[in-house]
DNA sequence: AAGTGGTCTAGACCACGCG
DNA sequence: GCGTGGTCTAGACCACTTC
């Protein structure tokens, strides 16, 4: 491809030119008008095209290569992926993993309670054993189909929860809009076996498999801010991501 | 922490300057000489301490930022990820993912076999329906106990395989030796209940919850090379990774 | 106002793959 | 030998946070 690609960046725009750069190369592999395989133009053709330095082109692309969209090899060239699997799948939302599902989301609060930490919970949440922390118990829907139940914990330090919003917003929602800045989470992702109230609230058999998922999300000072396990039925959701050579 | 951080760089090692201020970083973290919540000089001051210039200081601090490791805050500074979950697990070994879990691996050949490619995996591997096919299934067992049943398909005409060397060599090193060369893949995790064969061979009940595993790798020009689908033990596998926020 | 990280530039030299 | 990406430098200006 040494073609046009038409492509743009606006200098006086707020937003990096290496995300504009980025978010325009994507769409053009994503639209099909880079054709899986597909080789560009060396780095600094492109980037004396656009009227960029050439480390500003590279950090586009690097996003790029990041996320499984571009191959690089020294002495060669860079390459639109080949596979049709691409999808879009960058494990980088700390949103609610659920959003991309499609259909209507619900959730239903089963529980909110203020009470003192476990020793497991506060030592994940970097707190003293003893100290309040919020317990909430969530069912998620799509389409009135149970899809997960979650259970979280919060310090009662760091925000204030009610049952009101949390029927409406999500839990990361109603934090950020709080001040709490998220910036990195640690995730495990297994199975496990249905227990009684996991099936009944699923509606799946006692023992059916379940996807397990425990997360710690922390702030942009990199303290625990909220721990939570979740499952999720096995046949309707999986995780999905992209692990890059480096 | 403005303190000394002994910490040298090489300029005649063929190692990256970037890589190896990562590497001192991380290293200087996980000892514990640099305690979580530790706050870090400002850039061009560590950059200056080490005569680099300061991209390249920042390079290696993006890093450990993408790692976990690090939490950088615009007109505050950088800090030591305040936590201990910090844990090892960059998601960037394309290797196979089970040297981590200490034991004694081994692995037992169940199957090996050239068949014409059926349309769901010629579609996986971009090749014709009909096109032949490794498929080779195998048992992964650490110290005695099974943990893993894994089945994978590679197009023949990538590369050779026998018995003998699987036996031996993961399927990924016998690969690489044979000019493969890895660049990315991708990845779907989920829960299943073990059917028949698989309870059998991983001594388990029919119906127990395993962790299903679903992955595509590609080559450096980004075309499928293998595909694959494993099943773990719930109670002796899971996938753990950091998220963060970009 | 001072200090921090976020972005960007315009060069440079090197290592590698290929013809 | 040539073209490619990989690395590195020495600056610059800006946006944001804190005091």
């Amino acid at each position: 491809m040494s073609g046009p690609l038409r492509l743009t960046v606006d200098k006086a725009s707020p937003v990096p030119l290496y995300h504009q750069v980025a978010q325009g190369l994507e769409d053009a592999i994503r639209s099909g008008e880079l054709p899986p395989g597909t080789k560009l133009d060396n780095e600094i053709d492109l980037a004396n095209r656009l009227n960029l330095s050439r480390p500003t082109m590279r950090k586009a692309m690097d996003q790029l290569v990041q996320a499984g969209l571009l191959v690089r090899k020294r002495g060669v060239g860079t390459q639109v992926v080949g596979s049709q699997v691409r999808r879009s799948l960058e494990l980088t939302s700390l949103h609610d993993d659920l959003q991309r599902t499609g259909g209507k989301p619900a959730t239903e609060v089963r529980d909110l309670a203020r009470l003192p930490a476990g020793d497991e919970i506060a030592a994940l949440l970097g707190v003293q054993p003893g100290e309040e922390v919020y317990h909430v118990v969530r069912l998620r829907t799509t389409d009135g189909e149970p899809l997960a139940l979650m259970e979280n914990w919060v310090p009662c330090s760091i925000c204030e929860l009610s049952r009101e919003q949390l029927a409406q917003d999500g839990l990361y929602s109603i934090m950020r809009a709080q001040g709490v800045g998220f910036q990195l989470a640690h995730q495990r992702v297994g199975a496990v076996g249905a227990d009684a109230f996991q099936a009944e609230q699923l509606g799946v058999e006692p023992g059916a498999a379940l996807v397990a998922m425990s997360r710690t999300a922390m702030d942009d000072l990199g303290r625990p801010v909220e721990t939570g396990r979740h499952v999720y039925r096995a046949d309707k959701y999986s995780f999905e991501f992209t692990l890059v050579q480096r």
